[in-house]
RNA sequence: GGUCUGGUAGCUCAGUUGGAUAGAGCAACAGCCUUCUAAGCUGUGGGUCCCGGGUUCGAAUCCCGGCCGGAUCACCA
């Protein structure tokens, strides 16, 4: 809640209890922005006093309001004026209180960062898990939503006053490594990243490709010859193939295991270039080739214990019918471990590792139903953290005829679609950046680079991250309007204000308390001077609310309602040429104020923002 | 079929625990640069909030029943 609605609230609690004497609870205070066309800054809904009161909703109103003006509040009191429509009361805020408020924020270096109840001094330690791909295919678009909004939620949670270890699950073995292996080793002839010039995990993601083409075609081949297709799937050689070198890997035969290794390591080189173009990192990074052991382990001390059984076949099975769930394998009959083996390992080494009180599994909502079953199974393996676990369910990428598919070809490749932004960024900016006093090829070049990533960045971070979102490869995305370098140009204008200012050695760069009086004493704020400061004030509820909800686009939405609320301002008043000085100040400090937040906003969105464009 | 999830303007999306005449951007059209950066600002047109019931002062929002889409229910990950 915010400073504002702390007072209003008890000060409409008293109103409610002294005219109509009703004890009102936080529910029954309902507060919300004034719409525009309405005077005011807050309108309180006063409905729910109407009943008790047994008055018309707009007398109530009036009654309240006339009490909040008029009465005897001695402290605090800050409402100027109200009007009353129907069941609305709109309040008007003294100026001294926004320009309060303003100084309050301008002079806090720490605007959005928020504290959270600590015990022995130690912030509470959140895990998120995010990225986890597979080493047999580069990142696609899926992977950048994920990764993305990993790294945004890690932000705004440490925001929110957590602790945050950001951590990644490599998938570096199992049947789809050994099939790029596989077709590697067949068709290959010895290509490496340097013979070929290609990126690591770009070659290894062609030989993944090559061996579902040369799979399909011995398939259709044996049911050419009258076999049926789920049979010819399973005899297809090269299958048998790569299921035999699966087992070799587990086994530990070194050449499989040398093989192994130097094409992962290919792999990991790209992605790591990946990574650091996109702008994520990870504070520790898990490998599955490490952790499926452990599952394992854990597995078969469930057995042990009777939480789990065997089938005469030999595989391992937990029956779960009684959370209303299916049978789940956990591991197959030849012994080898599953997915979910894995992810029970990995959970128990996380747990040693680090002291977690939350641990967050960014992963997409197609893996609903494993995390529900991760969940119980770490509870019945008696880890105290089962129950707990949130699984961060995003929604899907899809483009305009569906889902993409690696095998199929139809993917958006996470390289080529950043090399795509820069370069539309750099086509975009050329007339405008090149006309920038004193630019170098370098700097437009970063400002190319920042634009474009953030407006690929902001396009997917402002979707809901419940929901599918559609990307479609045949429109670019935007730069105009509600869009990433929208509000990074506001940031960008408001740093060259600052800089003139600066140069003309205008001293007071913050707004005093002398200044404050002079404002209120004169002219009062304008209309769009509040309404800043208004918006400037929402901010640190704004961050809670998108860490209680996990949602970066609530940030997404703030920001650009701040960057239009100034351009608004921008637009109507100037800054540098206001003759008063102490309405000069204000304005620059607001100027200042809301490039600081926006700064903050677009940091925990890991959008960069550029001091010219 | 069971479970989960979504359906808001031509398109992409917002819409806090139910609140005023449902909002942005893009696209279309019309204006605004001698003035702190026009990647900006202002305006116009555009809606059966999938359909039908219910709950109440009030429903895009909550409940029930349909219709349509997506995900999932693997000895894949």
């Amino acid at each position: 809640m915010s400073k504002l609605e702390n007072i209003l609230s008890q000060q409409v609690k008293s109103a409610v209890k002294e005219l109509y004497g009703i004890e009102a609870d936080d529910k029954m205070i309902q507060l919300q922005k004034t719409r525009p066309e309405f005077e005011g800054n807050v309108t309180l809904v006063v409905f729910p006093f109407v009943k008790a009161a047994r008055k018309a909703p707009a007398q109530v109103a009036t009654e309240i309001g006339d009490w909040l003006v008029n009465d005897k509040i001695v402290n605090d009191k800050i409402v100027n004026k109200f009007n009353a429509v129907q069941g609305f009361l709109n309040l008007s805020i003294a100026d001294s209180f926004w320009l309060g408020q303003l100084e309050a924020i301008a002079a806090d270096e720490n605007y959005g960062q928020l504290q959270r109840p600590t015990t022995n001094d130690q912030r509470p330690l959140m895990m998120v898990e995010y990225s986890s791909p597979n080493t047999n295919k580069p990142l696609h678009l899926g992977h950048v939503r994920n990764n993305l909004l990993g790294w945004s939620i890690a932000k705004i949670q440490e925001a929110n006053g957590w602790k945050v270890v950001k951590t990644n699950i490599v998938n570096d073995r199992g049947i789809h490594i050994c099939k790029s292996m596989l077709a590697w080793l067949k068709f290959g002839n010895g290509e490496t990243p340097e013979s070929s010039g290609k990126k690591g995990d770009h070659l290894i993601g062609d030989y993944y490709v090559r061996f579902d083409k040369e799979y399909r075609k011995q398939v259709a081949e044996l049911m050419a010859n009258g076999m049926n297709e789920e049979t010819a799937k399973k005899e297809a050689p090269l299958m048998k193939e790569a299921q035999a070198m699966l087992l070799k890997w587990e086994q530990g035969d070194k050449q499989v295991r040398d093989l192994w290794a130097k094409m992962n390591s290919w792999v990991y080189a790209g992605f790591d270039e990946t990574y650091r173009k996109m702008g994520v990192s990870f504070d520790k990074i898990y490998y599955e080739s490490n952790t499926y052991l452990e599952g394992k382990s854990e597995v078969e001390k469930g057995l042990a214990a009777g939480q789990f059984y065997r089938r005469e076949d030999g595989s391992v099975w937990a029956d779960l019918t009684k959370d209303g769930l299916d049978e789940k394998l956990l591991l197959r009959s030849d012994g080898t471990s599953v997915y979910m083996t894995q992810d029970i390992g990995t959970a128990k080494l996380r747990y040693q590792d680090y002291p977690i009180d939350k641990m967050v599994y960014v992963v997409g909502n197609e893996q609903e139903y494993h995390f529900k079953v991760l969940s119980i199974l770490l509870d019945r393996l008696g880890f105290p953290f089962g129950k707990e676990l949130v699984h961060f369910s995003y929604g899907m990428v899809e483009l305009p005829n569906g889902k993409m598919k690696s095998r199929e070809g139809t993917v958006v490749d996470a390289d080529d679609l950043m090399e795509q932004m820069f370069a539309d960024a750099r086509e975009i900016s050329k007339d405008k950046v090149n006309t920038l006093p004193d630019i170098t090829d370098e700097e437009a070049n970063e400002i190319a680079r920042k634009v474009g990533l953030g407006a690929l960045k902001y396009f997917i971070l402002k979707v809901d991250p419940r929901k599918n979102m559609l990307f479609n490869p045949e429109e670019s995305i935007d730069f105009n309007g509600n869009t990433g370098p929208f509000i990074q140009y506001t940031y960008a204008r408001i740093q060259s204000v600052l800089r003139k200012a600066s140069l003309s050695g205008e001293a007071g760069l913050t707004v005093q308390r002398s200044d404050s009086v002079a404002v209120q004493q004169q002219s009062g704020l304008n209309s769009k001077e509040l309404a800043l400061i208004q918006r400037l004030a929402d901010y640190p509820s704004v961050v809670r609310q998108a860490g209680d909800d996990f949602s970066p686009a609530v940030i997404c939405n703030y920001a650009y309602a701040l960057a239009c609320d100034f351009n608004s301002f921008y637009h109507d008043y100037s800054i540098l040429n206001e003759p008063d000085e102490a309405v000069r100040a204000l304005r620059l400090t607001l100027a200042a104020t809301v490039a600081k937040t926006i700064r903050h906003a677009m940091d925990l969105l890991g959008i960069e923002v550029p001091d010219r464009m």
